[in-house]
DNA sequence: GTCTATACCTTGATAGAC
DNA sequence: GTCTATCAAGGTATAGAC
């Protein structure tokens, strides 16, 4: 990686640490630039206009989470650790300067949005709803889970919550996260 | 209500619907003044800053919040038609324009709020929290709800979900919500 | 209470030198 | 690849006439 690449990295870094803090709209190529200490315009040169940076946060987050869930082999096909590695990843990712997830910034921002962007957004969604479905079915047929109606649903609905959760956090602090989760567990079934 | 008041209302709900649509940085007193027929600085008349008048948003949704809230007692004390009421209410906000949550739509521009609408949205979540916290916790004493653990994190869990909910549902569309509902019916015992 | 006019700032974006 | 310089547009907010 030489210094080119590296401020290229550089700006995605800030610019999603930025996004997941104020949102589409909150943050300028000024607050990317400033604390690298390159001008606007560096910042113009990688990324011609904001669609096009953040057209690749949502790639880069998208593989965050395909990295995240392809680990689910090295658990040995177990649910439990599936879902705690979501919990952890939650509190992960809050902890490191991202408390709100990108789907809940973008949503705010849903009005200002490129169609391929909203599409980006829409498959994220699709593919991490499908990711926890299958550890929750599988779990189900295991035993490790015990839980009523669909699994896509369920799925749906954890995902939400976690995601309302992240935002509740910005208001009553991060202590939310073990509590609420904790109840999912319950609700689960995992807590036998 | 004479004419003069009618336009600072009219302020408001405009702002009301802008806000629940695009956020605090999503929306200028422009797109207020615009579609009421006056300029600019009669809004500034009214609230002389945005942060006045985002405050009054918040008040009137949290009035809003206690109106629906308060008719408890009109139900004979039955927790059902409570939650029924939730669900209702939510399908109803986002039918109206009023896609996100006022918690949601805030908790993406944070960093740009004055501390004293930090303080009056973190009594909102608290407020709405409590009184779902107790149509739960009656509803099971009851016997017409059953879940497991503390009716306030329980409550606070379904309250996020709503919020993401209605998030995800601008992605994917209102048909979430009634898939959604259906589920924590089924989460909650509600459908025997 | 609403208007016109305007001050002042930040924004995203571009042109051209180095 | 990064800089300086500059742009037009749009933002919040204020002053003063009506």
């Amino acid at each position: 990686m030489n210094a080119l690449t590296n401020t290229r990295e550089q700006i995605i870094e800030t610019a999603h640490q930025l996004m997941l803090q104020r949102g589409y709209n909150g943050f300028s190529y000024k607050d990317i630039s400033k604390p690298l200490g390159v001008k606007n315009a560096a910042i113009h040169y990688h990324f011609p206009c904001k669609a096009d940076l953040v057209r690749e946060l949502i790639r880069e987050n998208h593989e965050l989470l395909k990295q995240m869930t392809g680990e689910f082999m090295a658990y040995g096909g177990e649910a439990r650790p599936q879902l705690e590695g979501l919990f952890a990843f939650t509190v992960q990712q809050c902890g490191c300067g991202r408390p709100i997830c990108i789907i809940g910034a973008l949503a705010v921002d849903y009005e200002d949005l490129p169609e391929d962007i909203k599409a980006a957004n829409e498959a994220f969604i699709s593919d991490s709803t499908s990711w926890l479905s299958r550890v929750l079915e599988l779990g189900r047929e295991q035993g490790e889970l015990e839980f009523n109606g669909d699994p896509e649903i369920k799925a749906m609905l954890i995902m939400a919550s976690i995601q309302g959760l992240r935002q509740i956090a910005r208001f009553h602090g991060t202590g939310v996260f073990a509590k609420a989760f904790d109840q999912i567990r319950i609700d689960l079934g995992m807590n036998t």
